[in-house]
DNA sequence: CACCTTAATGCGATTTTGTAGCTTCTAGGC
DNA sequence: GCCTAGAAGCTACAAAATCGCATTAAGGTG
């Protein structure tokens, strides 16, 4: 089988992507993300309104992309010892990073023009990739770790939900409060997570009392 | 100082609105939201197009102030008896009514024309008011109770992050865990919260590796 | 209650944006 | 080196958004 014939993604169209995609960022720079329209991305880009238009349907799925790839980590989280360690200096990078006012700004982009839900499936699949890097060092260290997803619903989800619907109340202090508490929680809820259909499963670690 | 003349809610303004608000949620079903547009709009509502422009900007922000319309909770939350059994009614419907596809639509409607946050900051108040409702009558029934900050962080901030972010995994289950484990933590947690500056922070990332 | 003031709407002209049909170009396969 | 088909260019057209000015009517004032 040949794996390419279905998209094209190398030459002309490649460097269009990038083309246009550069434009994006140079003038939402300039002109800000409001006054940004396609014919000007594309008279910059060097290409035709609708080669824009074809590719990306409208102006926030082009956004949605730009967003997307700036919103995509450049390198794996410190190595700093100790998962707790590791986790509060990734968590407040995160926060950082999100909650600064152009952080904000992708987040929404990157969420606009999705459709499908393919680019938001994207952010949330990088946090937890960097989750399972220093996850994975914790477990080679011999540290008891928590799962992915109890760290990304009680780390990633509060710190999303306040940037996206409560402006404010977002800091580093917060969101070191967050791990604190979802270490302790790996700690002492191990086996009370179930919940469930009232599975008495006592496998591992009783949390007894 | 004259309190009103900022702005004229009431006579004709008042009924434009409740008439373009009104053409919005016909036209939504009739013709759907993708194929909406603002002449569309302001012709059923028998408004001219520059007024809606006037008002609202464009067509995301005056879905978006549809959608906040219709996201307000009618009801408070039943009372069951017990705090544990109201949050795991509660928290049940909100996932039915948030994660089925209107309920994205909506939440998505709604941070999408909102470029001040208010209409997101109001989605957010709606589910701080219904979960104080059952917390006041928690407390007069004399049970022990959770800080409403924990029960969003806990419970609804997850379930909207998964609605935006993970299309899918999302059931009425996963919404009775989260209601047990924040129950379970308010219970054991009480003096742990603060943690706050106690934690020796080396100086940010190492460059490690 | 008649009279102002001015926010808000209506209306039409103009500009800008989005779409469609067709031609031209070129990456990838033979 | 040729073919094929996906992608971009180009033009004309349709639809939308914007702007200036006239008109209406809230809400306050005497």
């Amino acid at each position: 089988m040949s794996p390419k014939p279905m998209v094209r993604p190398g030459g002309r169209s490649a460097r269009v992507q990038e083309s246009v995609h550069a434009a994006v960022r140079e003038l939402v720079g300039e002109v800000g993300r409001d006054a940004l329209t396609v014919p000007m991305v594309a008279t910059r880009a060097g290409v035709t309104p609708s080669t824009i238009y074809r590719r990306w349907g409208d102006l926030q799925e082009l956004l949605s992309d730009v967003a997307v790839e700036r919103l995509r980590p450049e390198t794996d989280p410190a190595d700093l010892g100790s998962l707790r360690a590791d986790l509060d200096a990734w968590a407040e990078q995160f926060v950082d990073e999100m909650a600064s006012p152009p952080g904000r700004a992708y987040i929404r982009d990157a969420l606009l023009g999705d459709p499908d839900g393919t680019n938001a499936g994207q952010c949330s699949a990088y946090a937890a990739e960097q989750i399972d890097v220093m996850l994975a060092r914790a477990v080679r260290r011999g540290e008891p770790v928590p799962e992915t997803e109890l760290l990304i619903d009680r780390v990633v989800a509060p710190i999303m939900y306040r940037i996206l619907f409560r402006p404010g109340r977002l800091d580093a202090a917060y969101a070191r409060e967050l791990v604190t508490n979802a270490v302790y929680a790996q700690q002492t809820e191990a086996g009370a997570r179930p919940t469930q259909a009232a599975a008495p499963r006592r496998s591992k670690k009783q949390p007894d009392n």
